[in-house]
DNA sequence: AAAGTTACCGAAAAGGCTTTCGCCACTGTA
DNA sequence: TACAGTGGCGAAAGCCTTTTCGGTAACTTT
């Protein structure tokens, strides 16, 4: 019965199908369909009608190459399997998704052409404006100054200082993480962390040894240990801790992933924890933090809100808004049973 | 120098400019830039100066309008943080990215309206397909069956049997982590796992029960012990089957989680480990598998083939080529100390 | 030298949408 | 009755690219 108003077989319906199913023209049903007071009341519903009957879905890529903004946006990424760049993409996805905002989200592997490739495809699709996420906190190169769309780097900082970087502040959370401690009566801290070629590694350290500095503490173990970012490094750091007869109370890995091995360790040499020996992490990766015994004191680095940060940086740049430099987000601790007494 | 043929500020550069730089028309510009055979190679070479001097990039969005494809697709997921939807995503993204497609990226967080909102998003950016990716192995509402480009149900299927689904096949899963333990020469074969309202857990449970069954052999622990997804339950339930005094010798843990706790428990009997007991997981998550004392044999669901499959299918559909139905794909055991003694 | 090929190139349409501007038919006012 | 003012609608331009088709010039053939 509506066979010949449908459009032709296989197409989706275009506003052209719509205007002529409602007898008005293309520019009356567009104005009707986007809300244009330049329409009487009852065109409205007889164009609105029509495009709920014909399942009419605006063609956004004629609207966009028309509107000159896409309304989307580029997620560059190196390490999808990484820690990192899921909860980042979640707070950007979230800061946009409200609204009428779509991500392309690309993984470049950590290889430069790659990453050149992904970029020019972006771009070549219009994209308003791209988040480039760092598979560590290192410093990375940047993507260039004349890219006819703003770009906001996060997790990792980019090397240009004119660039928009978001990044989490390590060393505010290595001093957080002490004065937790601290506060919780411990004096003996020791420091077990990941590979001191990462900024991260470093940073975290500076945190920890200042702020013992400060408070006139002397760091137990003499020196912080640096190895690699695994439990099995965790595990042996603390006994080689524990073999100096070092009266720690307390151990700030670098890591969960390091504070559980650290955990195992002492659980072996049938430790208490936190009574005999409080242990606090960083990440807040859930799954490790709160299934170990007892479950992790951690220091959250809130990778969903810089996420959202960046999101919104991004947004203030395509509006023309841009504050060049590095911006750095403050972390918090997630207290669990690793530092305080259950009771 | 270049002044006159820079066009407008801002605006970047279009193929109108460049063939104006090259001082040839619209349409020669486009055939020299795209390889058609129509064009001097003198003239082509003076086109091609003129468009890397603008920094033109075509606009894929004029492009895509043309051609009625737009070489993108949607990838519309329910659990970023999970442990699925990544890999999935990645093999995805490989079998994708290497040609000209670009991915829509969407998280609904579970809820179907945001779901809805999603997929209306993608069908007005004209995405070529859809991929689904569930968060459980349980089936899943279908999208529906006129969507007007072709979808395909990742990890869980959809309840449409008209649909393309792909999916992991948990009971064959479950054979194969009976059948490696019964190959290294264990008989007293216990069953842990998660949540019995999991399709996962029932199918991996039936896999093993029903390959014992077929071995001539007993499940050990009297039945297979539901709990759910995590370490506290793997300790929990492994101290439990070792005070019923019972002559276990292998655990099928239904997770690599699970599993660590498992790992755990045995480690606090001072049992050895593959020597008295052996251990396998599922998953495959090699943060955990890896670290455990002793690594950790596990079942790998291979989930980034499942990735790649989906976008392999995904293609064929596009091209008109569906093949309705569920299709599973097998898995393999990644061996480990946890079950073969480390020499 | 006239006719027939070839090789290159350009004009124009198409793709779906938004927006500006002009047109028409009203309404209210002098 | 004539006028300006207003509300509702349509024609057409424009966004950027690809592709078809027709045209021009140079070349070959008899």
């Amino acid at each position: 019965m509506t066979g010949e108003e449908a459009p032709a077989r296989g197409r989706s319906a275009t506003l052209s199908d719509v205007a002529k199913a409602a007898g008005v023209s293309l520019a009356t049903a567009s104005k009707a369909l986007n809300g244009k007071d330049q329409v009487r009341a009852e065109t409205r519903d007889r164009v609105v009608r029509a495009a709920e009957r014909l399942a009419f879905s605006p063609n956004a890529l004629a609207r966009s190459l028309l509107a000159g903004r896409s309304g989307t946006v580029g997620l560059l990424t190196s390490d999808l399997e990484g820690r990192f760049s899921i909860p980042i993409m979640m707070g950007a996805e979230d800061a946009f998704g409200a609204g009428r905002v779509s991500v392309f989200l690309c993984d470049a592997r950590g290889d430069s052409i790659r990453e050149q490739h992904h970029v020019q495809a972006l771009l070549s699709r219009r994209v308003d404006g791209l988040i480039v996420v760092g598979s560590s906190t290192d410093p990375r190169s940047s993507l260039g100054r004349n890219l006819s769309v703003p770009v906001v780097y996060a997790y990792a900082p980019s090397e240009d200082p004119a660039d928009v970087s978001i990044v989490t502040d390590n060393v505010d959370a290595g001093r957080r993480a002490v004065e937790h401690l601290v506060g919780a009566g411990r004096t003996r801290i020791a420091h077990i962390t990941g590979d001191a070629s990462y900024a991260a590694a470093r940073d975290r350290a500076k945190g920890v040894t200042d702020t013992l500095d400060r408070l006139g503490l002397q760091l137990a173990g003499g020196s912080v240990l640096f190895g690699s970012w695994n439990e099995p490094w965790g595990r042996g750091a603390a006994r080689l801790l524990l073999d100096r007869d070092e009266q720690v109370d307390a151990i700030v890995a670098g890591s969960d992933q390091i504070a559980r091995g650290v955990l195992d360790a002492l659980h072996d040499r049938q430790l208490r924890i936190p009574e005999d020996i409080a242990v606090i992490g960083f990440d807040n990766w859930t799954v490790l933090a709160t299934n170990s015994r007892p479950q992790l004191t951690s220091v959250d680095l809130r990778l969903e809100e810089l996420g959202r940060l960046a999101a919104q940086r991004l947004f203030e740049a395509m509006d023309g808004d841009v504050r060049p430099g590095v911006e750095t987000l403050q972390s918090r601790v997630i207290t669990r049973g690793s530092t305080t007494p259950s009771h």
